[in-house]
DNA sequence: CCCGATTGTGAAAGGTTTGTGAACGTCAGT
DNA sequence: ACTGACGTTCACAAACCTTTCACAATCGGG
């Protein structure tokens, strides 16, 4: 069976676990974001008479940094609560739903994760990142990196060109309750540009005054 | 106003006339998928009685390379036509739909092509800021812009033609707080004019006794 | 055409930000 | 408890920006 769908809250509302299950999806109820390990086809979050709890959710969730696309349940007397929380949902549906409608938005959350946001390899010129094994290679060349620096390099690989701040990292990659200081970003960049050796270590773009920037370094996109 | 959406059929139906005006949505409505030309915020699709036209449409526009996404109105009974279809639409609508429904689906679908695929760009003429990369080219050559440098050209050209005092740009660029003397701003100006180039450096124009501007005044255009 | 006000220019001082080496604490495995 | 690997922190040095100043050039009004 395929990878499964992470359902919030835990106990999910009846109907919901009812259309699941005659869809054969392969699901799992949890009831806070820190729970969930490895990875999932998606995630169905209802929003209930507390609408905080499953914004919380999700934003956990993106903090966690699992991109995992949400399905929001939601009530249309919730439906404001969406506006300015673009970043927390992949679609949303209407409750009460139809089964057919459900089924239909949880296929094409499915597929579009399938075609846009699976790179199992990350890569960019040189760099080769393999989010399954842990393993990267520079120009071939295995790089043996340390937990934080494979993150860190994943992260900053993920977007290249744009430029984040020492806090961004920090909280993106350390955690969003991560306390310490931000120098620690500037050490693991300079362990990361050893390891990328002398002729890659350009890689990644010291911006002062803002952060750091991976590739794309003096050219167009 | 901002890029219009594109609407299939022509006429729409009234019911999304209606929303669409009512959201004060900029749009237009074409008859087939060759017409349309330039930039668009979305396109939103009625699947009528016919389902293969809405879908004829859609395969077109993405044979036209577009990159607009699809928002897709489809009554209940239709809805199976869905299946094996996801590459055609980013989203879909039930009809009947709710005015509010709609509103945030296309909130959603604008707000997520404007994050994926458009890199926040600042331009004018022969002058682009990327405002998540921190570059900056002038007629194609790479700027080597300084911080204050490249957030003082990025105020001046969010408003071109306007003319701000030292004391804005102090206030603006450097902070409300700032406490320093009004000739910084001079500096600033001039180093930026000598990296723009003695080609490009009239886009930064003083204004006598006031202060400066960027780009031309509306009557010199 | 002259004079005062305003702006451009060059250089140097001063401050901020980042790179670097090393030390420290923690944790897991031996 | 020892060891080694790892993440974090610190102090210092180096690199880089920003600001300031004095002076030159320019502009506009009388």
């Amino acid at each position: 069976m395929s990878e499964p769908l992470l359902v919030y809250p835990d106990p999910p509302p009846p109907e919901l676990v009812r259309t699941l299950d005659l869809g054969g999806y392969n699901w799992k109820a949890v009831g806070n974001a820190q729970e969930p390990e490895g990875r999932w086809l998606g995630a169905v979050v209802a929003v209930n008479e507390n609408p905080e709890d499953a914004f919380g959710f999700c934003r956990a969730l993106n903090r966690r940094g699992l991109d995992i696309p949400v399905l929001l349940l939601v009530s249309g007397t919730h439906l404001d609560e969406l506006e300015m929380r673009d970043d927390l949902y992949a679609d949303f549906c209407l409750t009460p739903f139809h089964q057919r409608e459900l089924e239909a938005r949880l296929a094409h959350l499915v597929w579009r994760s399938g075609t846009t946001l699976r790179p199992e390899l990350i890569e960019y010129g040189p760099l080769v990142l393999n989010v399954e094994t842990y393993q990267a290679t520079i120009a071939g060349r295995p790089l043996d990196l340390t937990y934080m620096e494979y993150e860190l390099l994943k992260f900053l690989a993920s977007s290249p060109g744009k430029v984040f701040t020492r806090e961004t990292l920090l909280s993106r990659v350390w955690g969003y309750d991560y306390f310490g200081g931000a120098r620690t970003v500037d050490v693991h960049v300079r362990r990361l540009r050893a390891k990328l050796g002398e002729e890659h270590a350009g890689l990644i773009t010291t911006v002062r005054s803002v952060g750091y920037r991976f590739g794309l370094s003096r050219w167009e996109r």
